[in-house]
DNA sequence: ACTTGCCTTGACGTGGACGTCAACGTCTAG
DNA sequence: CTAGACGTTGACGTCCACGTCAAGGCAAGT
């Protein structure tokens, strides 16, 4: 197939593809007018690589799990370059989790306190009720 | 004080100071020979910038805290203006966090998957083990 | 012949918060 | 007088995953 149905396929644009060939990540035959030719495997490797970047791998990551396929395994993840992207991504996961969870934290105490200022609680006792 | 003194003071650059000027969020009384001059109140002001950065407002969402102080308000957040980006912010946490939170888990599956595959559970029993 | 629709390469734009020059003026110490 | 440490503006670079033209080639239908 042309690089317009893998788009169409794939549910993403000639230009994503292209630029995934920019980046070596995807590789064309090309027929005899220079337009690219895909075959079933290459909408494998594209899909790959979406589900890949819906979990939070950079294209630049998903490259091992591309070798991987290209290099005759079944899945991505059959390698050990692969298994260890995925160990980094779930550290940086919970890394990320952990942060963000204080953030939410503070976020919310500053919201909280905020409002108590805006609207002192009437049954709170503020600092110097009568000097 | 001059630009310089006031990045040591903050933490930060001389480039980042005339970034926020730039954006218009910090504003400096020029000396004789065009120095930015700042007093105590632009420490404060940048620090705040900072604080909020920090639980990850953009540079454009600190702006309400900015006017707010600037307008002769104690804290940045005794604002309305403030307080919506306060609950926006926190909105946008708990989606981010329930996101990654889904991703998190999809890379462990992911990962479990792909170590199972490496290397099968002895215990386990496989999709045909006698055809 | 002409339009339409696909394809090609190349090059610049996007957003966010600055970093990093360049080329120059100013102030202070020796 | 001069070196060095500060300051000034302006403009381009960074990262990432493409978007958005521009300018043209190729194939098929009318």
């Amino acid at each position: 197939m042309r690089i317009g149905e893998l788009a169409q396929r794939t549910g993403t644009t000639t230009r994503a593809l292209r630029f995934y060939e920019d980046q070596g990540l995807l590789q064309a035959r090309r027929s005899a007018n220079g337009y690219r030719e895909y075959g079933e495997d290459d909408l494998q490797l594209v899909k790959e690589i979406q589900t890949l970047q819906t979990v939070g791998l950079t294209l630049e990551e998903t490259r091992p799990f591309v070798e991987c396929l290209r290099s005759g395994h079944e899945t991505g993840d059959s390698c050990a370059n692969s298994i260890e992207v995925y160990r980094r991504k779930l550290e940086e996961a919970d890394a990320l989790l952990a942060r963000l969870g204080g953030i939410r934290g503070e976020l919310a105490a500053k919201l909280a306190a905020a409002l108590a200022r805006q609207a002192p609680d009437p049954c709170a006792v503020p600092d110097s009720p009568r000097p």
